[in-house]
DNA sequence: TTGTATGCGTTATCAT
DNA sequence: ATGATAACGCATACAA
């Protein structure tokens, strides 16, 4: 073992090994093309003749140091255009600034909404925002979280495709918020399931008898509570509800509906979301089949676009960014300290039913 | 000043201060509610019986170590959920695995396109995403600039709004590449001006003989370039350009626009964007004007939704996604060494005119 | 008020 | 093949 500066007091200077890496001090407005090392703690301290610890407090804790070296210290940080190294801090302090988004899918309007939301709440909280896209994949949103405990302070989980136990544990390693999805978590909750009976009540009102439901992944959390509490509306409302499967989320999986829409005899159909709708909307135009005249189609999130399409989509409103920002507002108290892991959750947002053009009387048989 | 380890060998030990935070090992799968200290290669490294560096090249240095001992240290990591520490890595190597996407509006659904481009790269590379909104502030993005530089290994910035000089800059503070932005840094540019002129040339084809230019921000590179292509084409094509001024590119901003075709009495509008366009449409539909037969209007981007308006607009086409991608591949390249700075920008992306419902022949006066 | 020393978790270097 | 240690940049407990 090395015996550490054991020659005496004078020359017992701490760094025993190699000599640092480069002894040159960052430049100020040098243009040189070649990015010089970035300014460091150390050069600021040394051009403003101070220990690193000083120019640290003059940076961090204004009035533990004399107005004058505060002023000394500034001026040099500013000449060498000195920034402190998140990674550094957040070795130190545990925490990075940092928090992640985590969507299954970039490309859906609907998570636009989600990252509009997010965005705007951690500006204020003078966070970073990470983005990721788990492709729909549980393993990819497993593999995601497991990569980000220590990366971020803490994550917003949109439309999480894990099974509970999975997002249990992953809520025990770092501090998770749900948006549409309960169990086990932190979360905020968006009434889609009543937005959707408001639909069904909306077509029943119309006179529809024969209403088809199109889902969603059957990951989705969501798309599960709506699948029950449409069930249990058909039931009091009394009219038959056609389970016309799962579907991809998106513009594509559109065909496939408005070809089981068809099919299956239906005068009205609720969709799992707008993107879907669209595709629905798409399709029936090309079999020629008229909406509203003779069949109805209901959409879900109101995203951007639902009021271009002609006819322009009756759908199902849903505060999405506030969900975000809301969901955000609560992560960032609970990093804060602010909120403790067991207080009461935010009861769910209410959705409104938007009537627009895609929805008529039931057709004469 | 403390002389360290001078007492002998034996009880030189290194850990001079106060103990370590906890001893205590992270645990396995133990279900306690309060997250547990985050496993660390020491913790593996004790469970395994080995030395940390040790443990580290197992799990970095694949056949660095005996196979034995990997399966060992492998087991004791997976056991432990053990994920390396981001901070600390970054620390060492100075990477980070990071790029960030900065963009002036994440509400503008171009910059949706530039986020999937982007993560659609950065996923490839296993980087992950940062995304910075700046406002539309070039106070801002500098700001932001000056954060990530340390915490990020590179930049890509979509519609970048600093002045030459600024940007030139932090260029040189760390890897940038932009997009729309020649000036100079590494980029990737669309053709927007020649799609504007195609615009023009095809509203001059229907007869339009007076035609109006509604411009983006005055910061926006992009809308300068078009106004020079546009102003040469009207001279060489010898019809009126009328200048619109400078919008918001979003949908409010439609409505100064359209009361300025009014007013003008122009029969066509070349508009900076389709956001921009879609406010054009709405206000004019208000006014009563009818498009197409008394007003045609192209807009740019052929964003989500342009096909959905009624009238469907007519827009040039551009390939914003396929951008980003390429711009983040050139940043990543250059990060991995794979390319140097000064290697030829690639060519700029060709944009072509999407004709839809949005443009008609001129009417007769 | 200011300076000195230490450790955060990881990897590279050196020694064994 | 493995172990010990320095160093990355910063913030803090402690000493002066």
């Amino acid at each position: 073992m090395v015996a550490i500066g054991c020659r005496g007091h004078e020359d017992g200077r701490r760094r025993v090994g190699r000599r640092r890496r480069s002894s040159r001090p960052a430049q100020a407005g040098g243009d040189i093309s070649a990015s010089p090392r970035p300014a460091t703690l150390r050069d600021v301290a040394a051009l403003s003749g101070v220990a690193v610890s000083t120019a640290s407090r003059a940076l961090t804790r204004p009035g533990r140091v004399s107005g004058e070296t505060e002023a000394r210290v500034r001026a040099a940080a500013e000449q060498l255009g000195y920034a402190p190294s998140g990674p550094a801090r957040a070795l130190l302090s545990g925490r990075t600034g940092v928090v992640a988004l985590v969507v299954p899918d970039v490309t859906n309007p609907f998570f636009f909404s989600a990252v509009r939301g997010t965005q705007s709440r951690l500006r204020q909280g003078r966070f970073a925002h990470l983005l990721v896209d788990t492709e729909e994949s549980p393993a990819a949103e497993e593999r995601a979280l497991r990569d980000l405990r220590g990366t971020v302070d803490g994550a917003v989980l949109a439309g999480a495709r894990l099974d509970d136990e999975r997002l249990a544990h992953w809520a025990r390693e770092l501090p998770i918020v749900t948006i549409n999805r309960s169990q086990p978590t932190d979360h905020v909750v968006v009434d889609t399931p009543g937005g959707a009976v408001q639909a069904l009540q909306h077509l029943v009102s119309l006179g529809h008898r024969r209403i088809g439901y199109a889902g969603g992944p059957p990951t989705s959390w969501s798309d599960g509570r709506r699948r029950a509490a449409l069930a249990e509306a058909a039931g009091r409302l009394d009219v038959d509800l056609v389970d016309l499967g799962s579907h991809v989320p998106r513009r594509e999986g559109g065909a496939l509906v408005a070809d089981a829409v068809v099919t299956a005899g239906v005068s009205g159909v609720v969709v799992f979301n707008d993107l879907l709708a669209f595709g629905v909307l798409a399709r029936l135009a090309e079999r020629g089949v008229v909406v509203p005249d003779e069949v109805s189609v209901v959409g879900c999130d109101d995203v951007f676009g639902a009021d271009l399409v002609r006819p322009a989509l009756t759908t199902v409103a849903v505060p999405s960014e506030r969900a975000a920002y809301l969901a955000t507002d609560l992560l960032l108290n609970r990093l804060e300290g602010t909120r403790t892991t067991d207080a009461a959750p935010p009861p769910p947002l209410p959705t409104h039913l938007v009537v627009r053009g895609s929805t008529a009387p039931a057709p004469r048989p």
